[in-house]
DNA sequence: AGGATTTGACCGGC
DNA sequence: GCCGGTCAAATCCT
């Protein structure tokens, strides 16, 4: 019955040595060695992105193979105030919000999530980008506000990037970010705009992408020349994707000290979803 | 003074 | 009518 028992084991071997390596770059920051520290991220990244093309591999990623099963989030936030309604209809909420972002664009959802942690009294989620706040709102079923920022360039050099941050129910110090849009501004040659363009357009979807002549196409199409093809196993480079020289440090550090960090995506999908590790038991993930 | 943030209003989808 | 996403004027900050 269990079709991916390879993949499975491939994937408990990856993030064993996900947790190794955060360890050791942990020890290696405590030992000031920023130089020994960046050189791991990069391998972490790689780990990671083989987790993620291993899960992808089995299908874990796709909404059918986890249908009715219930996200991780209820697992994550048991304290969640509303209890299981609250979860059901934060869920409904947002499976409605991405649909009306599909619709509302005329374009499928070209999104990606991000689960990160912060530490107290800590500027939350700097991924070494310039942001621009342009919104708060109060979200249905949700107990802290939902802020959308654009890129601060997105008058002057006509940036599309997007990225909403929201705090996770059950741990005022998680937060889920979205990020939509490519960058198309000057900090698109950021190494973590450049990953995250990658993100953005995932080699499973780059045909369809290309081919679609999506009213978000225009906007990306100078981009996407630009873009160098991307192997599978990306390199990072040596660099961590998604955040910033300083971010990447007490994200990780916070992450492990929290017990989790999750990184996420999906594309096209008006579904969210999560991977998710936990310190002590990695692997509770419904399959 | 200029840029960033806040916040109420508006818009479109459902 | 409700809701999420965005706009834009007012306000704050440096």
């Amino acid at each position: 019955m269990d079709v991916c028992g390879g993949e499975k084991r491939a994937l408990a071997s990856e993030l064993a040595q996900v947790q190794a390596m955060v360890r050791e770059l942990e020890a290696r920051m405590d030992q000031d060695l920023p130089a020994a520290a960046r050189e791991l991220c990069g391998e972490l990244a790689s780990s990671v992105d083989r987790s993620i093309r291993i899960a992808r591999a089995c299908g874990w990623d796709s909404p059918g193979s986890r249908d009715g099963s219930p996200r991780s989030d209820g697992a994550q936030h048991p304290a969640a105030g509303g209890g299981g309604n609250s979860q059901s209809k934060r869920r409904q909420v947002e499976r409605s919000a991405l649909r009306a972002f599909v619709s509302s664009k005329g374009t499928p959802c070209v999104r990606t999530q991000v689960r990160v942690a912060a530490v107290q009294d800590m500027a939350p989620l700097d991924d070494g980008l310039s942001w621009r706040k342009y919104g708060k709102k109060d979200i249905l079923g949700a107990m802290y506000p939902r802020a959308y920022f654009r890129c601060t360039h997105r008058h002057s050099q006509g940036c599309p990037a997007t990225k909403h941050v929201q705090r996770a129910d059950g741990d005022p110090l998680l937060y889920d970010v979205v990020y939509h849009g490519a960058h198309a501004c000057a900090q698109a040659a950021h190494p973590a705009a450049e990953h995250l363009r990658r993100q953005l357009q995932p080699e499973g979807h780059a045909d369809a992408g290309q081919e679609q002549s999506s009213p978000l196409a225009p906007e990306t199409e100078g981009l996407q020349a630009g873009l160098e093809p991307m192997g599978a196993g990306a390199d990072f480079g040596g660099y961590c994707p998604l955040l910033s020289p300083t971010g990447l440090e007490w994200q990780l550090r916070s992450s492990y000290a929290a017990g989790g960090l999750g990184v996420g995506m999906d594309y096209y999908e008006p579904h969210f979803e999560e991977f998710y590790t936990n310190a002590t038991d990695p692997f509770q993930w419904e399959y």
